[in-house]
DNA sequence: ATGTCC
């Protein structure tokens, strides 16, 4: 589909709907973004004509080239009017998400130890491709318990303390998984994998807080200026990427049956009610659960590191997943709906007094960890009254090069020591992937941050600078 | 993102 944006307000343009979109495309962007988004922009024309598609196929400001879906886009869809739900709109890295925890240590008191912290970090935190887990070998049992179970099971077996699971989305479990609905390939890649960050822009992160924006807020999330936090950024692995895989196949094969056409096959989709629907819907849920528990087993690493080296405890913040599909209640012109809401590359924003957060965030509303690029800033954010695009927020910096042109572009050993020069210590798996996260492949995170405040998704609560990079 | 093609 084409896409024509006009502006209609602050950060805020609309793509009018033609040919078979049914709803129009909204794009919450400043115009510098806006002319990075480039094809994105039809991507996010093409979800519009989704069956059951509510309100608008939207885009957050950090909108890039997807799967069949653009990265940073998010669209409900009802299944009382034949909604779909289609994997496309989740992406390959299912739960692919954000975890910050902050440690009772201020900056300068870390400095004499950071060296010693990240050379404990580095072989704690198993990374890179198929080079090992924090959980080694997870029986049949366990891994079925961490399918439905997720950071909940994790920390019922010794993983974690009870108050994380206050601080994670559905207090650390989605409900609905069926790991009958996960293929046998994508297990057995799945048990290999249990705690471990991956490639590619997944990180660990010792940061220092820079600045507060909401000095009430950051209080109620446990952060102060110069703090030191650690950030982690992974998902699913393997085994989310097989069951993305395995279910685009499915309904690709089954679209026909339904009726469905779509003008890119990328956007393969079922509709919620449907035996297709229902069986990716119940394997997605489980690999939600894997990624959060791969977050909570990470942090549970950085945990016993950083008492280890400098005596210091870690206090989980918060966990956000910023690839998933959820079934949520909305009020779409004043009426109470259940949409299957998806958000790929976007974070759920909670606003202030929300039921579904714990009480003693409730008044502050619900963090939005946004990971920067390397060597760059990360934000934390929080949801804002009246919150809009299903109360969604943006999720990172998002590309602007390829992997391979920024790879041309840059010396990996040559990046690492103008990190350094910089006071960030790092510690990569290997050059050729440092050199394809370079801060040059992406956006401008704070131009990001800024229009997702623009345009009404979210607030500024602090500023996060790193001190260490552990890179997958 | 991903045992970067079963």
């Amino acid at each position: 589909m084409m896409a024509h944006p006009v502006q209609e307000g602050p950060y805020r343009y609309r793509i009018e709907p033609t040919g078979a979109m049914r709803v129009p495309g909204v794009v919450f962007a400043s115009a510098g973004l806006l002319r990075e988004a480039g094809r994105a922009l039809e991507q996010v024309a093409n979800v519009a004509t989704l069956p059951g598609v509510v309100d608008a196929s939207y885009a957050m400001p950090d909108v890039h080239w997807g799967y069949g879906f653009a990265i940073g886009g998010v669209a409900a869809t009802d299944p009382r009017d034949g909604g779909v739900v289609s994997p496309g709109g989740v992406g390959f890295d299912i739960s692919c998400g954000v975890r910050l925890l902050a440690a009772d240590i201020d900056a300068p008191g870390l400095r004499p130890v950071l060296e010693r912290l990240m050379d404990g970090l580095d072989p704690a935190v198993p990374r890179g491709m198929g080079k090992g887990a924090v959980w080694r070998q997870p029986g049949r049992a366990d891994l079925a318990g961490i399918l439905t179970g997720g950071s909940r099971y994790a920390v019922e077996h010794g993983h974690g303390e009870e108050r994380d699971l206050l601080r994670c989305e559905d207090g650390g479990a989605v409900a609905g998984a069926d790991p009958g609905q996960v293929s046998g390939r994508a297990l057995e890649r799945g048990a290999r994998q249990v705690g471990s960050l991956g490639s590619g822009n997944h990180f660990l992160e010792v940061q220092r807080v820079a600045e507060v924006y909401d000095p009430a807020a950051a209080e109620a999330f446990g952060l102060a200026r110069d703090q030191v936090c650690v950030m982690i950024h992974c998902g699913s692995r393997g085994l989310g990427h097989q069951i993305c895989g395995d279910h685009v196949r499915a309904m690709d094969r089954g679209m026909a049956r339904y009726g469905i056409e779509v003008p890119d096959r990328q956007l393969a989709c079922a509709p919620v009610d449907s035996a297709e629907g229902r069986a990716y819907l119940g394997a997605m849920a489980a690999a939600a659960n894997y990624g959060r528990a791969n977050r909570q087993l990470l942090a549970q690493a950085a945990r016993r590191v950083f008492r280890r080296v400098a005596g210091a405890r870690l206090e989980l913040v918060y966990d956000v997943s910023h690839n998933l599909a959820k079934l949520e209640d909305h009020l779409v012109a004043g009426e109470r709906r259940r949409l299957c809401v998806h958000r790929k590359g976007a974070t759920l924003a909670l606003p202030p007094g929300h039921p579904g957060l714990p009480p003693d965030l409730r008044e502050a509303g619900q963090p939005v960890l946004i990971p920067g690029t390397m060597g760059t800033a990360s934000y934390v954010l929080a949801g804002v009254p009246g919150g809009r695009a299903f109360f969604s927020t943006c999720h990172g910096a998002g590309r602007v090069q390829s992997r391979h042109q920024a790879a041309r572009g840059v010396d990996g050993r040559r990046l690492r020591s103008s990190l350094e020069a910089e006071g960030i210590a790092v510690r990569a798996s290997s050059w050729r992937g440092l050199a394809e996260e370079a801060p040059a492949a992406y956006k401008d995170v704070s131009a990001v941050v800024e229009a997702g405040e623009g345009a009404g998704l979210c607030r500024k609560v602090a500023r996060l600078v790193p001190l260490g990079v552990v890179k997958g």
